[in-house]
DNA sequence: ACAGAGCGCGCAATCGATTGCGCAATCCCC
DNA sequence: GGGGATTGCGCAATCGATTGCGCGCTCTGT
């Protein structure tokens, strides 16, 4: 519990003054080869470690990164919360790790406690309906928006193709025989759900099939929607003989209630999930799922960060990178039972 | 990226002086209830929020707890680290997330940050072998032991019954039938696989079953692991009728195996899993599995932790919390094709 | 041998919040 | 009405690292 040493310790010891120390310590090239070396090794043997609130004092700005997620038992964003965490760890930034649980509220108390940290800047998935207040802070510290895009603030953003993971996802199941297809996806608040479902309806239409607006469902994010919104589709007079979700939480919620239901899939049901996961593979063949380069979106954005809160960075237009996609045909998808022709 | 406001310019803006300021916004009874209310609506007007770096430095510590875990993809750490997160929130602290990937020297090199940092205490699951110095540092932070536990150093240690949560396994098991089990575990290098191991032996031997040692299987607890103790124990000449399985991780990689090798579950092998996750629930007929306290777990934690580093705490001997797990009996586990007899 | 150049290091201010002490004004009571 | 008590606020130091400036010493060239 004593405090750690710090540079005026050192100094004591060594006699000589704060102001050596520190420049030793920085590698300044005013000080002797001779003195550093002593300044180092003495700093080594009193075990000691800068103070970065002194130094996040000094300079106006600390070493934290803030990390805002909605959620961090979700899959989608432990994944990156890795990938950031190393990015961080790298470069010798501490992690603050903000859930909002995508309440706008929590959402902007974090937004304001990064601030108070003065945080060198933050990685934020943001909420459905940021606050103003939120809004305005985004404006005000260095930050990346993290696969959902909220257009009210002009930030650099880093998604995922989500009319293409949709796109891709239709694609196979039209190409298996399926013309009758519900979607179970995330509200059109938010740009990731308007995306997808965008991508959804235009795949469809380009196949020359109509869309039964009864079986596309669009709500909020968790699990209970996932479950409610299949329940509906699978009490529908005509009920779809596919299923695509858009979305990793809803789609563990739709597939869960399926089977509850007791719908054999595939092969009354063909399921499309989203987002991947080591156990995702076990769900009865496997599950067919989108699978996003989560990892590299990540690392891709943090490093861009990181960049951006250097020094030699020249601000431009804000920076939009968008990763593709891709689909694991497993064993949750087939051929319908009686593949019905084209209209 | 303009400075926020201080408390200097809301002084200069009321024509106060930065202690007035500072005593109004600290809620001092040496202030006036007018200057206070000016105060306070100046500061807000202005969008002052306090500058937590000059805080830590003024008292010495910040109000940053650390939380140091194996890995954060892990359902049972990112369930752990909602909860956490959460009472920091309420609290008003930083909660800074450091991932080891179960490396002493990742794990050092967190503990040396979270000293420059000046954190106020953190929560650490600790890796299998923690270096020297990081023994010393913990010694020198408040800080809990969380689930596993490193005697090296005498902290409050807040864990699982593990033995108690093997015998649940075992006698679910032993009640099926099944006299032949085998047991999937961590190295009994960290305290969790010591004890769950024992728990284990203890039950079978307590019901009077021998265990075949080749059968018994305990290693890094990494999915790869499970994965491959299943190979080898569904190699063996005279394979198992049940598995226990004692670590989140690889029970993934041994289920995975399993499946992979076409063995038939539950018919052909029973399968205990362990913790819990939505997606568990899925596979085949549901996972029995293990389930374990975790959020009420980290909460008492973490809130064991803010009483030991506030001012009225009177330090005694190392706390120690256990909780006890449950099992979940779902579709993994059946009774043996043919009922062996006791021995 | 002397002036100027260059090297090595210390002084002191700074960042923002906090707090012990002190000063002035008002108040109370007898 | 006067002395002590109380109230309301400012001064200045402090926490630890950083940095512009300047001082003294050594070295170099002529």
């Amino acid at each position: 519990m004593k405090r750690p040493p710090t540079m005026k310790d050192i100094a004591a010891e060594l006699e000589l003054s704060v102001s050596t120390v520190a420049r030793s310590l920085a590698d300044s090239p005013r000080i002797s080869r001779e003195t550093r070396a002593r300044v180092v090794s003495a700093a080594e043997r009193l075990g000691y470690v800068i103070d970065l609130a002194a130094r996040a004092m000094r300079s106006g700005t600390s070493s934290i990164v803030g990390l805002i997620v909605p959620d961090i038992r979700n899959d989608f964003y432990s994944t990156a919360a890795k990938a950031i965490a190393d990015c961080c760890q790298e470069r010798g930034h501490q992690l603050v790790l903000a859930v909002t649980d995508d309440d706008p509220k929590l959402e902007l108390e974090h937004l304001r406690n990064l601030r108070s940290a003065r945080a060198l800047g933050f990685i934020i998935i943001p909420s459905v309906t940021p606050a103003q207040e939120t809004l305005r802070l985004m404006r005000a510290t260095p930050h990346v928006q993290f696969v959902r895009n909220c257009s009210k603030v002009e930030s650099d953003w880093f998604g995922i193709e989500d009319g293409e993971a949709m796109r891709l996802a239709a694609r196979h199941l039209i190409d298996l025989g399926h013309r009758r297809i519900a979607y179970i996806g995330s509200t059109v608040a938010i740009s990731t759900g308007r995306d997808r479902l965008e991508g959804f309806r235009r795949t469809l239409q380009d196949a020359g099939i109509a869309i039964d607006e009864r079986l596309v469902k669009a709500g909020s994010c968790d699990t209970e929607f996932g479950f409610a919104a299949m329940q509906a589709i699978l009490a529908e007079p005509q009920p779809p003989s596919a299923v695509v979700t858009a979305g990793a939480r809803m789609s563990i919620g739709a597939y869960d209630c399926a089977r509850a239901s007791g719908v054999a899939i595939p092969s009354a049901l063909s399921f499309v999930g989203f987002s991947d996961s080591p156990t995702l593979r076990w769900c009865g063949a496997g599950l067919t799922t989108i699978a996003l380069p989560v990892r590299e979106l990540a690392m891709t954005a943090t490093d861009f960060l990181f960049r951006k809160t250097g020094s030699d960075f020249k601000t431009g237009r804000p920076c939009r990178v968008m990763l593709t996609p891709s689909i694991l045909k497993r064993g949750s998808t087939a051929a319908p039972r009686r593949a019905i022709e084209p209209v």
